[in-house]
RNA sequence: GGAGGGGUGGCCGAGCGGUUGAAGGCAGCGGUCUUGAAAACCGCCGUACCGAAAGGUACCGUGGGUUCGAAUCCCACCCCCUCCGCCA
């Protein structure tokens, strides 16, 4: 969410860039319920001026012991119309509230322009895509003939868009997890969290999702529980409505969960294998930054994020999202890529983005600067780091052997407990 | 699920119809003292919104209500704690 001081004072400039983002914002309707609301409440807060005088004086009457009904008297309307105009600010408010949080964040002034995915700049490439002596096969053939990927069976107890992992697949997926925590916490200096997998509607509102993406969420009948799209959401709202100190800045998280996604628009996208499931593993970096030093932060991000597929042995590359791509809640983010040989593209695994104070201003996340008075919105940070299953899927492929087995990356090892499985 | 207790400023904690935006303490900031630091002492110190400003308004879990006037009374809801029951 923006500041609606700063819509009002930025107004067409908040009107290009919502142009270049592709996003159909009722700016216009906004600007005048602003107006509006500011109208009632000038009015309104008069009266109550007039009715707290009033009242302060009818209290000193009665102390003295004197009569007042005829101030008490003049108080009559008075309380009608503040009710009136209470009642109207309870209509203008929500509805402007509603549409602020439907405004995208404003993109970095690093953002690259362009209207869609194809035009992502790509910022660096790390490793060689292997040379294969064969034809690589996709993930869920290499999988399947392992028997460590059950499509149909997830088909028949889930439905579409579920995987069973079975043997070494699940014994992958459990080190992958390890590992990427092993790493972020020991050579990053993140703190592990395991948070709830369910969260309220507000926490919800205060990272992003809703009002905007309800479509996209899995909510639980009957309940205001939300299954969570990504740790992103717990973690980031764990500090709400808090006010943190400054010399603790910045605090840095990551955590695993499973995340459930609707993925209500991707009809007939990506419906063979894991790529694109209803419930997938993934570990997340959070971070809460100074704001002075959120960019700086986001680049470290990152870059502990690629550290896991350096690690890997896994070619990928780093594209910098354009401002027709950029997620809703963003101001500025990197997608990391990895190499996918069956199919000979890059498929992103990771996000890592800068919000700057966009869901710390929806959440009241907010810091008390030393010495200084009063306090200031955080800049959050989150990134993926990185999506398990698409890990297991590009390992499955970038590590498949002509003989159809696939060797265990170096440093997944330890964790497997095997240099190869078959 | 049943019974009881409670949600007040960055934190702890008093207040329970009328100068209470809210005592006191801690933390923080400024100062005195000190070679320096600590201690002690003195002063300052909530947030947000409206307004060009002066100033005003709101906020004591949330939302309603009563009243000239509500942190204080009433109603509903949410959350936390304790005990009992059930249970991984």
């Amino acid at each position: 969410m923006l500041a609606i001081k700063w819509i009002r004072d930025n107004a067409e400039a908040v009107r290009t860039y919502l142009g270049r983002r592709g996003a159909d914002v009722d700016l216009d309707r906004l600007l005048a319920l602003d107006d509006e609301r500011r109208a009632v409440l000038q009015e309104l807060e008069a009266l109550r001026n007039r009715r707290n005088e009033i009242s302060r004086h009818v209290g000193q009457r009665k102390r003295e012991g004197a009569d007042a009904s005829d101030l008490i008297a003049e108080m009559g309307g008075v309380g009608e119309r503040v009710k009136a105009l209470e009642a109207s600010l309870r209509e203008v408010e929500p509805a402007l509230d509603d549409l602020l949080l439907r405004v995208p964040n404003a993109p970095h002034a690093s953002v690259p322009e362009g209207a869609g995915e194809g035009e992502n700049p790509v910022v660096r490439t790390w490793g060689e895509p292997r040379a294969f002596d064969f034809d690589p096969l996709p993930h869920w053939e290499v999988g399947e003939r392992l028997g460590i990927l059950d499509f149909e069976r997830a088909a028949k107890i889930s439905g579409a868009r579920f995987v069973v992992l079975k043997g070494w697949g699940s014994r992958l997926e459990r080190a992958l997890i390890q590992f990427m925590l092993d790493l972020h916490t020991r050579e990053h200096g993140y703190l592990e969290v395991l948070p709830p997998f369910l969260v309220n509607s507000k926490a919800m509102t205060g990272t992003g999702q809703l009002p905007k993406f309800a479509e996209d969420l899995f909510h639980l009948e009957g309940t205001d529980y939300y299954l969570i799209p990504t740790a992103e959401v717990p973690v980031t709202n764990l500090h709400m409505d808090e006010v943190l100190a400054e010399e603790d800045l910045p605090l840095k998280y990551v955590s695993y969960t499973p995340c459930f996604r609707a993925e209500a628009g991707a009809y007939g996208k990506d419906t063979r294998g894991m790529i694109r499931q209803h419930q997938f593993d993934k570990v997340e970096l959070v971070k809460f930054a100074h704001p002075d030093r959120s960019y700086e932060e986001l680049e470290g991000l990152t870059a502990d994020a690629e550290k896991i597929l350096q690690r890997l042995g896994l070619p990928y590359r780093t594209v910098s999202l354009c401002t027709g791509d950029l997620g809703f809640s963003s101001a500025k983010t990197y997608d990391l890529e990895v190499w996918l040989p069956s199919q000979g593209v890059y498929r992103e695994i990771s996000s890592c983005s800068n919000f700057e104070d966009f869901q710390a201003r929806r959440a009241a996340i907010r810091f008390r600067p030393k010495g200084g008075k009063g306090t200031q919105l955080v800049h959050t940070l989150n990134g993926s780091g990185l999506a398990v299953g698409r890990t297991l899927v590009a390992i499955l492929e970038n590590y498949q052997q002509a003989d159809g087995s696939v060797a265990v990356p170096e440093a997944l090892r330890p964790y497997v407990g095997a240099d190869r499985v078959t």
